[in-house]
DNA sequence: TTTTTGTCTTTTATCGCTATATTACACAGC
DNA sequence: GCTGTGTAATATAGCGATAAAAGACAAAAA
């Protein structure tokens, strides 16, 4: 079946069939008012019965008005897509739509981040107008160096301090830290451990935020509470559980993403700890099913359809040749009855 | 901003400054070594310096070896794409790697179902060489109808036993309600409820599969524990209520989707039901997250890199006028400690 | 009758790229 | 000096669609 595809029925042999030229039965197709009604209905239905579409390759490249836009999301694990986290998956449809908007082709792929330099991998081995990339991780040096060829790239993620030669959009991480760790200390919290990889920008600046927070509330950094869990399935789940074991003193999580926030909340019942009478916990993306989780997680909103706009807004703007700025989106607290306290 | 991408480099310009033909930039760049090492260098750089990119509408146009192909996801609500689903997202993943394995584009889009006939709109709208559909729902007439015009479709959901103009890709739907009631019998339960529409035809199976193993334990049907939950975010949780509140006696739920699952524990357990101790529950997809739902949840599988795969291989036969028949994935069931008893 | 107008249709040129065929040139061997 | 061989670059010919310009024809106006 491999590339058997056979010939297809070409705009030129309806005409023929129609007996008249091309450009007729271009414009029937399109519906222009410039053929006869029934021209137009005959060759239609010539079109419908053969089965005819066009094609859609020729069809762009003439009008040249359609970009191709990549967006590459790290799958954690090979040969499985069961996506780490469900932000990233609605983040994709916020691109989506806004792709869409602007009448550009949406070109999805998965890659393997293990597999050495992956990005650049890709755009060689692909065609793409742009890449959209979800997930800017610990790559940082990588991306900068791809940007320097390459600088059609627009990510999501955070802006870094240091050198940067590639538009980023992301949430108020240092003000959602902030907001997270508030929340909870205004529940009364005070031993308010925190659930994250801090090497990763974006949970640097929810980490820098959190401890302004607490700055502000005269509370003094504590090392024990600070759980730098990678990005795995179950990270979340141990560092929790380790936190339980080594007798941590705590009655408070911040976790940088819902689904660390639900491993955590795992962990902690099954020792038979409460959440959030004994334990509050926040967590940080609001994904979708948050809402429904037992007992229902109170978040830091990120607003993926803002996100996604941005993203593609900065990317065409970096394939017109501009340099595009980092954008912050806000940030909003969602409060759920338990889970927060 | 809109419309105003300037002028792009072509290939003739760099051929220009380089002082040779159009063909040997061509080559020099796609690296083949019909050209001399030094001049392909040479051109190679020259590209890099000046940003340039071949244009991937005329290549796409003249290799004419790819197929853009459109994912069609129903989404809830407009506006919004917090998807109702996870499972659609976590298939969207194995689609997308059948389509890249395949040299193709997946063109992703969002639909609003609500909006009339709203397949049918984005198929005259967008030009694209096929169509997978995302959600067969309660849609099997329109779908037909559909078809009648435009065979390239593949979709996600179940065989209907009337007739059926387009080709379907599912878990077994019969075998999978059936293993998940098997496994709450073997649990020792005998009042299980059933939550889920069933006038949507993968639902109608997997509520016939339900039947089937409570007819083999001998166990009657009992109209008060079939629950004909829509799917909507908290239908699931309503439903669960309703079913407590009717004083209804029950020891199990089997819930359609893991989505359902949750919101029926949720439900549960704030009445202060416990699960699995008084009821137990399983659900279906095994969505992602189901392995960190507190308590970790029982859940029949469906496969989301063979179901991509299939659904992608259904639509490229449809394109090439092939009729492709619905196919039935392996169903598993997935036992995590608690919840289902 | 001639001109004008209007409606429909065809001709032509083109989008930017790549594959194929062809040419240009250098150097070996006889 | 001529042919044969190999390498490197060029010229040419589309891919299949569409838009713009040009043409054909009929009916209305002068």
């Amino acid at each position: 079946m491999k590339g058997s595809r056979k010939r297809a029925l070409l705009m030129s042999d309806l005409a023929k069939m129609a007996g008249v030229s091309k450009s007729t039965v271009s414009r029937a197709l399109a519906g222009s008012d410039l053929v006869n009604k029934e021209t137009r209905a005959h060759i239609q239905k010539l079109a419908a019965e053969h089965n005819y579409r066009v094609n859609t390759n020729a069809r762009n490249f003439f009008l040249q008005n359609c970009l191709t836009i990549a967006v590459l999301l790290p799958s954690a694990n090979r040969g499985d897509w069961r996506i780490s986290d469900p932000f990233f998956l609605e983040l994709l449809g916020g691109i989506a739509e806004a792709v869409n908007e602007k009448g550009h082709q949406l070109l999805l792929a998965k890659t393997h981040p293990q597999t050495g330099n992956w990005i650049k991998e890709f755009i060689d081995a692909h065609t793409t107008d742009g890449v959209i990339l979800i997930g800017q991780g610990a790559q940082h040096d990588k991306i900068n160096e791809i940007a320097e060829h390459f600088n059609a790239l627009s990510v999501w993620g955070a802006k870094v301090d240091a050198y940067q030669r590639y538009p980023t959009v992301g949430s108020d991480n240092e003000l959602g830290g902030y907001k997270a760790t508030r929340h909870l200390l205004e529940q009364g919290r005070r031993r308010i451990a925190f659930l994250g990889y801090t090497t990763l920008p974006e949970i640097s600046l929810r980490h820098a935020g959190y401890r302004r927070a607490l700055r502000e509330a005269d509370i003094a950094a504590d090392d024990s509470l600070q759980r730098p869990a990678r990005h795995s399935k179950s990270a979340g789940y141990l560092s929790t559980q380790k936190l339980i074991e080594e007798g941590v003193d705590f009655d408070a999580i911040f976790a940088v993403s819902d689904l660390f926030a639900m491993a955590a909340i795992t962990a902690l019942q099954e020792r038979g700890i409460r959440v959030p009478e004994d334990v509050a916990v926040v967590g940080y993306d609001d994904v979708a099913i948050s809402a429904f989780y037992n007992p229902p997680l109170t978040s830091v909103r990120q607003d993926r359809s803002e996100g996604g706009r941005l993203l593609v807004e900065n990317l065409l703007a970096a394939i017109d040749g501009e340099a595009p700025p980092c954008r912050l989106l806000d940030t909003e607290l969602i409060v759920r009855k338990s889970s927060g306290g």
